[in-house]
DNA sequence: TTGAAAGCGCTAACAC
DNA sequence: GTGTTAGCGCTTTCAA
């Protein structure tokens, strides 16, 4: 009969008490169970189970230093391609046992260095991060903590941890040379904010390479569906003689596609459009979007299995180059000057 | 000078004895600063300063049980919806130095109960759920651990836990009756998977009042824009006479509005049609979508701050209504039936 | 193969 | 106001 006396969770003494045997021989029994003779492991498990006994993370933590919990900071939750990356990193830690636990930054690197500072405080075994522009608070963190640290979502195998991410600059330029091949000369570049994001100004930059070839005209714009149909106006309103626009994210695609069929231009025949992302709806839209597919549930789940073997067999792991791949939609189309 | 020939991190009584006071008031300070001397507090904050030193959160939680983590169980990160609930909540959470842990389940009751072991057993303080609809299994945990549980999304006050969220039934309700005072009196209803669904059986649900007045036609499909698309191609197979359709969610509407577009339907002319949840895109796209919005951000710091009331003063929280409000934007248009 | 016992870093009850 | 001390629940030597 089990007791039921307690209401409070029952403890490794408790089960030790009703196995008969000492609290050692439990705590084997959880952690070593081969060390332990086959009839005494099953009469403990057997009243582990019993007492629905479960050890306290707690108290595990803190004689094993291990907490199983694994820190993530992202900008932010808003934009799908940041949540499709976490979902993908969750249920891979989740298999192993790790738990993941969220603090978003806005992209702020102070804010940054705050949360991570808290994620260590409470223990976190290790810590994920994107982008490679970090506060110096952060850099101090990582390396007094000596604490296993990712950057994702940007590949760069010179910079102080390991990344793990897609290389943003070929990314762009992957688009750019496209629509070259796709005999467009002059270019409308719509992209984000370029402070404290390398995301996007490795994007832009990735664009350099073609400067000799192809005419770029740039519009800054806030990193929302909003911010796209907002730059699209000013697009229209500049009346450039661009053929057509590479927006450096899809959200910015979308918000851009919706304001010039607003404004009655017809896509992609009076000007094409193109983005990068590859989020869920650009798929679907009228016309689909021709964009760069960026992986980043492969990457949630490359990083996760990184940080797990840090972790566990003490690798670190090597900076990884997720290919980012060009889909080719309805949204561009071949131009051809009219001489 | 700071002490530097160790590397580890420096605990208690390090600070107690480079502050040259016992660890009891170490730990006064950091608990219950107001009771130390004023001389005292400065000497061994200055000396926590120096050595660096952060409490063991493992340590702290062994002894004070308390965590400062409050877990989420939300059914996926892929729906803007409850990736906004969570932005919000982690936001709110984090003024109060509770940490998030996420945990999705899939929409998956057994997967739930599953993950939300996990979060007792690493020592969450608090649960935070999807719904109403949960496995028994769970229902057992949230009883033995006594843990304090939110079911959000959902309002429904008289079920076993408090519930935080708006009255799907009734947002849905909104709606129909909206196309009804528009004239509109045969109407599409297009719906995600009713299965371990309660938000969208409740929507349904909320239809029936207007049973008498307005003629329904249901179309099932998968929560997604490809879902909502699928809908629509099944609805135009159907040669309805519907004049209206009504998305239960606005993923399904923009995914429904697309495919509509791309076989010409043009929108709200030939047809209105409207959402539920009121997403980013939905007052971007064109037309912009009609809908009932649903403030999750609200929802999020609101159950936030319940669980803060709960913890902190063990005040359990009343089930909250948040309100849902209809957006007349423009994929709807007045029916007038041509007598 | 098992047990006894010494901590881990902290909080809180109690004493001064 | 401050110090002493007994745990919290566990892991990990060290002996047996």
């Amino acid at each position: 009969m089990v007791d039921r006396r307690s209401n409070k969770r029952s403890n490794l003494r408790d089960v030790a008490k009703a196995a008969g045997v000492s609290i050692a021989t439990v705590s084997r029994v959880l952690n070593s169970p081969d060390i332990v003779s086959a009839e005494t492991r099953r009469r403990v498990m057997e009243t582990i189970e019993d007492l629905h006994f479960v050890p306290s993370a707690a108290a595990r933590a803190i004689n094993s230093g291990r907490t199983k919990m694994v820190g993530a900071l992202i900008p932010t939750l808003d934009n799908a391609i940041f949540a499709k990356f976490l979902a993908a990193l969750e249920a891979r830690l989740g298999e192993s046992g790790l738990s993941l636990i969220v603090a978003t930054t806005d992209g702020d690197p102070d804010i940054e260095a705050r949360k991570a500072q808290g994620l260590v405080d409470i223990g976190a075994e290790a810590l994920i991060v994107s982008g490679v522009t970090h506060s110096h608070a952060f850099d101090e963190l990582i390396r007094r903590a000596r604490i296993p640290a990712i950057a994702t979502s940007y590949y760069d195998e010179h910079y102080s941890l390991p990344t793990i991410g897609y290389d943003n600059a070929a990314a762009s330029l992957t688009a750019l040379e496209f629509l070259r091949s796709e005999g467009h000369r002059k270019v409308g570049i719509v992209h984000g904010p370029v402070s404290n994001n390398d995301r996007t100004r490795a994007r832009l930059s990735g664009l350099e390479k073609l400067a000799a070839d192809v005419t770029i005209q740039s519009f800054e714009t806030t990193l929302s569906i909003e911010g796209g149909a907002a730059a699209a106006r000013e697009f229209l309103k500049a009346q450039t003689s661009c053929t057509a626009i590479l927006c450096l994210s899809d959200v910015l695609a979308m918000g851009a596609i919706l304001e010039l069929q607003r404004n009655n231009v017809r896509l992609p025949d009076e000007i094409s459009l193109m983005g990068i992302d590859d989020l869920p709806y650009s798929s679907f839209s009228n016309p689909q979007i021709t964009t760069i597919h960026l992986p980043v549930s492969r990457m949630g789940t490359y990083t996760a299995d990184a940080v797990i073997q840090w972790l566990d067999n003490d690798i670190v792991p090597k900076s990884k180059l997720i290919e980012a791949q060009l889909i080719v939609r309805q949204s561009t189309k071949t131009y051809r000057s009219q001489e």
